[in-house]
DNA sequence: TTTTTTATTGCAATCGTTTGCGTCAACGTT
DNA sequence: AACGTTGACGCAAACGATTGCAATAAAAAA
């Protein structure tokens, strides 16, 4: 049987006082002479007495607890996110309530729910693909809840967004490979109704315009599901059907562009001697495998640490919501590694 | 301003009836007329009333919630699990609040500790690796406090343990080297006071005694970080150092193995030809490298998935802990890749 | 018409904690 | 001796929902 908790009443009734008192104690609140604080404590102690939670956060409509959704756990940038999320939460005494929506809208729909449910005081948010349509998240943010989305992030008013600066990372990573000598850059997108894949596209784009190439709309596709297998397939058929055969890819993940890397091997081309690839995200595996993938860093763990510091301090009321940069965008690093070197520095 | 969610005091009010009536008419309980229950139901809909949980958690004991302890998020295996736990969670009613140990102790002791504060209904735990004691855990068990453990279990009685099969799988790994011609295999060992590193120790043991080759200590190294960097220095060594030099590695973790791969090429041996390698868990990148990397797969979804049914089950009274089977063990399967390959089938 | 039944609803306690306000005795001041 | 202070504590309401036990009125039975 499961043996309760003791509560204050315990300790009021054993030492014939009131809770009131008890409670005082317990907190040091002045007014209770140094004798009852010492018998309480010494009591809470041998009971093991733990404050309940749950009762505290009904009193105080505060629940000490912000809710996390995220389209998936096994992915990870995500799971890096997390780690961040997890220790600012941890080291500053909220909890973390956990939700993937595995990119369906309904499940985010209800996630929301449950979690209003449970008096969350925050939401931190990177939407699933299927979000079209940000009403949902709007209707909370009038409704005076806080939320700060990260990564994937909605263009709605009041929004508080943190997010990686995948412009700039995007044409780094091109004017890299341009500078290598490649010049016919294929690039892995991802899907169009992100924002990031979107910001990643213009990056793209402007570091060829920089260097004066002309954009190549077939050398631009699509990758919707970002797996390795789809990189693989999408990059044979561009090796088969171009006439141009392209000599780099630049792609809108790490995945996609392993399978590029590897469509290439397959094809008998040589990387990087023969095309150069470069990722976006600096998955572990990228120092692992043969030749190591050029990729571009995003600080997940930092992302996750500095929303959750945001939801945080607008929740304690440190800072105004109204006053707060609707936007905070972190540096992405470009990791070069041997997959698209071919010039010696 | 937050605008406060509508309560059943707020509805009572409203239609001016009692707040008793609401409730039993939002539940279609019997004894009320169905005027006021529609009446009630309409204006809940229009007031976008949702209960609060948090004051049922208060009423009833229960907060349909349950607290996942695991040493890192950041690590594909536990990923997956989490996906798992998260999965079963959410399509029986229950939240995930969840913290990560970053392997230590006192992060575990502290989680459990607001975990009890917040009255869940159970844990998931998979402890960390500086944890040798488990009287903590004993004590909540003691105290009727339902937990079940994953991956890595302890040995203490009443210990409900989902785990996979480590032995087995590393059984079924080192006899595929064996029976590939490979004979002085390196264990790549994982930390000693884990039961998955002895279960894996184990397995690799009996492999080579079934075989009837004789076991040489210096084949077996502890690896207590686990990182690849970690494997390669590792294996360097190994190669540099042992006069007989190995043919074949089997990794404790899947990094480790990558390591020794790393190492071997840096060597100048060929994989597989002149090494073999296999690792544990299946990474995702397993198969992106080259070679591509045999590995045994842990079931971590399914795993994550089963933990939570029976600790849910058992929080139900579906099941009574006392009968139920103290230990649940998961298949593992044995992925042969090209590493590990040099006969052809 | 009186009594019994039935349908519908309200009261109040409960879960554990906090907190504004009141109480009461002991003490100091003039 | 009468008064004001002060120190130490208790009462009771509140947070939101549930639920056993009345309570009330209307309908049915006698």
């Amino acid at each position: 049987m499961k043996i309760e908790q003791a509560t204050i009443k315990d300790i009021a009734r054993e030492l014939n006082v009131s809770s009131s008192t008890v409670s005082r104690a317990l907190k040091d609140y002045p007014g209770i002479s140094d004798e009852t604080k010492r018998k309480v404590k010494e009591l809470a102690k041998k009971l093991n007495y733990r404050p309940n939670a749950i009762a505290l956060s009904l009193r105080k409509s505060r629940s000490f607890t912000i809710g996390v959704i995220i389209p998936e756990v096994v992915h990870f940038f995500f799971s890096t996110v997390i780690s961040g999320i997890e220790e600012v939460a941890y080291s500053r005494g909220y909890n973390v309530i956990l939700t993937q929506t595995n990119e369906k809208l309904d499940r985010e729909q209800s996630s929301i729910d449950t979690m209003l449910s449970n008096q969350i005081d925050g939401f931190l948010v990177s939407y699933s693909k299927e979000t079209k349509d940000f009403n949902h998240f709007s209707r909370l943010l009038d409704q005076g809840y806080p939320i700060v989305f990260f990564d994937r992030v909605p263009e709605i008013p009041n929004a508080i967004n943190v997010m990686v600066d995948d412009y700039q990372g995007a044409f780094d990573a091109v004017s890299h490979l341009i500078t290598q000598g490649y010049s016919r850059i294929v690039h892995l997108a991802g899907p169009k109704n992100l924002k990031i894949s979107q910001e990643r596209e213009r990056g793209y784009r402007d570091a060829l315009k920089n260097y004066g190439i002309a954009i190549n709309e077939e050398l631009i596709v699509e990758c919707p599901i970002g797996t390795s297998d789809e990189g693989q397939k999408i990059t044979k058929s561009l090796l088969d059907n171009l006439k141009q055969k392209p000599d780099a890819f630049f792609g809108n993940n790490d995945m996609a562009a392993v399978g590029a890397m590897l469509a290439c091997k397959a094809a008998g081309l040589r990387v990087p001697e023969d095309v150069g690839i470069v990722g976006f995200s600096n998955w572990q595996f990228c120092s692992m495998i043969e030749p190591s993938l050029s990729s571009v860093a995003q600080p997940g763990f930092n992302m996750g640490a500095k929303a959750t510091e945001m939801l945080l301090d607008i929740i304690e009321k440190k800072v105004n919501p109204e006053e707060v940069k609707d936007a905070l965008t972190l540096e992405t690093e470009l990791l070069v590694r041997k997959s698209s070197v071919r010039l010696r520095g």
